[in-house]
DNA sequence: GCTTAGCACTCTTTCCCTCTGAGTGCCAAT
DNA sequence: ATTGGCACTCAGAGGGAAAGAGTGCTAAGC
């Protein structure tokens, strides 16, 4: 695909206007523009071409032009500028940084809630484990008769808990014993180390705990193998903010009945390539229903093995410089707090500008 | 307010037909009913004096009579008839409830998903605690180098924990000590008995790792005075299912700005009676962007001082009956499976019936 | 005295028609 | 290659008119 300047140049003007407006871009328009010297006549004529060339459409004969998926595409991988954020916008993102749950599964649900509202359209958080986890660390605590809490602890730092009740009684001692053959056994295992010979030792070694050993062992199991933590979605509701959107409440709907948290999981595969920021734009993501949907994906580092990901979901025409320089922001100072960070309610970074105390 | 049994008849059909169809419901409806031996105009006699009690109103001159929220809250306290679960919906029911997740915040949540997906309208849970808190056993595990995960176990089977990260590195020694320390005297203390002087006297008793105390009393006294576990809300979307909502995207907007986590768990302050069940008609609630918002909410047991709620949210317009039933299996099932199961996993009231097996 | 049939009236909803205006595509001129 | 000009197209707005549903009232009936 090769365009002239002028024909990028009008390209970037229409998905740039039509971005903002949500209105078919006509030939005056671009022709108005203040660094566009020629008339309309002739943008029109290039109209046309990007047409042929498939990187425009038109909603019918007498309306202005739309980029396509395809230039959408074309605008994200060559023409999109880098979108500078204003101090207001650094500064509300700022506010915002200042997480306060400390939770880390809670906390990565308040960043997606803090994207979406930042961006005003839905978002998702997800946490991936990007190596093999292995159990750290176990833990029995007495909750009650007959009721036990156990604690595992994986390698990626993730702190994972289980009820368990027990017709039979046990003593702290017994408990004691059994974590502390669990820690000796289990531990630093992989889940494909997992198997029968090894819980019949572990069962005989428990002593009187030990009809708890196929328990913890099920759970410890079903912990490893999750490769991607809960999916916190939020904000759907803003989807209907776009003017796409607004009276077509069935389409968002079936947006949200398509994209549910086990698709949002899946997106990874369907990448189109490899890279911190991802897009998939309308017609290239899996499903028909979301032919219209584009969804801007940001990766950033949590410490130990795991690796967040920030994604916004919005209507194909989407303001993506804009919101890849928020994710970007979000990301970069996510990214420091997660790993450098003593107290991770107060990223560093941030420490200095941030003088709004609430509370 | 008196009615005879005619009108009670006449108020409660409406209110059934007009649930189910979301149109005005005409003198001429009622009269066909089966049961119904009066002529349409009788009905439009009746229907007159319905609606100068208030209990009924008209969209226009023209249109047939809606009820009004008076006449919905009559309905709810007198009218209403227990709904009976087809088998068919007993059956999915049970199906859902085959919980998979085995962590209490997971299950709060999962169960959030299950009632919304039923009942096909927004749905949220919480957990709210009945009596006063207290720490129950403290943990310190080393997670890398200057990295520490303190795992904290409340009195009502609640396991909080928390990444902390240290410049200063300790040793499993000084860890296991601080966690001894802490266990012989903040344990059984309520938020209240917290004080300076208990943090000093720690902090002396704590040795090499002193300097980690006041970051967990404070994360101690954070959780304990939580009262409400996090609010669940999914399904969002499925407002716009209604025909109310399904052209008036802006208000199904509003509806969830106006009714987010933090109204969310305010809601019990202004119910008008009290009960398992609750009912939240329309102008009943506080805020006027819910004046066309309907809320019924059931409460259930969770062992240990904690309380769950589900809830249901839809417009005025809402199968009460219905939403109540399903909302009652809910509860019940649940409860029984917080309370006295070994596996929550496996409700044994439904361990029988229960053969769907996936995975 | 309650009930009912009948009828005029009201008001929304729907459909269709026209008109307007934006924007195109092409042609001839520069 | 670019531009001004012009005929053409088509969506969307506006405006009745007609249809239809349902009411309220009145007068007759049981």
């Amino acid at each position: 695909m090769e365009l002239t300047d002028r024909q990028k140049q009008i390209l970037r003007a229409i998905v740039d206007i039509y971005v903002s407006t949500a209105e078919p871009v006509g030939s005056k328009a671009i022709a108005a523009l203040p660094d566009v010297s020629c008339s309309s006549a002739t943008i029109r004529n290039e109209m046309a071409e990007l047409t042929q060339m498939g990187l425009l459409e038109q909603p019918h004969t007498s309306a202005g032009r739309i980029p396509s998926p395809a230039g959408y595409r074309f605008y994200i991988d060559e023409l999109m500028q880098d979108y500078r954020l204003s101090m207001d916008e650094t500064k509300s993102l700022n506010e915002a940084l200042e997480l306060k749950s400390q939770e880390f599964d809670k906390m990565m649900s308040q960043v997606g809630k803090l994207v979406s509202k930042m961006t005003d359209l839905p978002a998702y958080t997800v946490a991936t484990r990007r190596s093999e986890a292995v159990a750290k660390h176990f833990d029995l605590i007495m909750a009650g008769p007959g009721s036990i809490i156990l604690v595992l602890m994986l390698s990626d730092d993730q702190v994972k808990n289980k009820l368990i009740k027990l017709p039979v009684s046990v003593t702290e001692a017994d408990l004691k014993l059994l974590a502390a053959v669990l820690n000796a056994s289990l531990t630093d295992l992989t889940a494909e180390q997992f198997n029968g010979e090894l819980l019949e030792k572990i069962t005989r070694a428990g002593g009187a705990a030990g009809t708890l050993v196929p328990l913890v062992m099920d759970f410890t199991l079903e912990c490893l193998r999750q490769q991607h933590g809960d999916v916190h979605l939020t904000g759907q509701m803003r989807l209907l903010g776009q003017p796409e959107y607004r009276d077509a409440a069935e389409k968002a709907q079936e947006v949200f009945e398509t994209l549910d948290e086990d698709m949002i999981s899946n997106l990874p595969a369907v990448l189109p390539k490899d890279g911190p920021v991802q897009f998939l734009v309308g017609p290239e993501n899996v499903a028909k229903e979301l032919k219209d949907t584009s969804v801007v994906m940001m990766r950033f580092d949590i410490g130990e093995g795991m690796q967040g990901t920030i994604g916004v979901v919005g209507p194909t025409r989407m303001d993506y410089a804009k919101i890849t320089a928020k994710l970007g922001y979000f990301a970069e100072n996510l990214g420091r707090m997660f790993q450098k960070t003593e107290n991770p309610a107060m990223p560093p970074a941030l420490a200095e500008g941030n003088n709004s105390t609430k509370e």
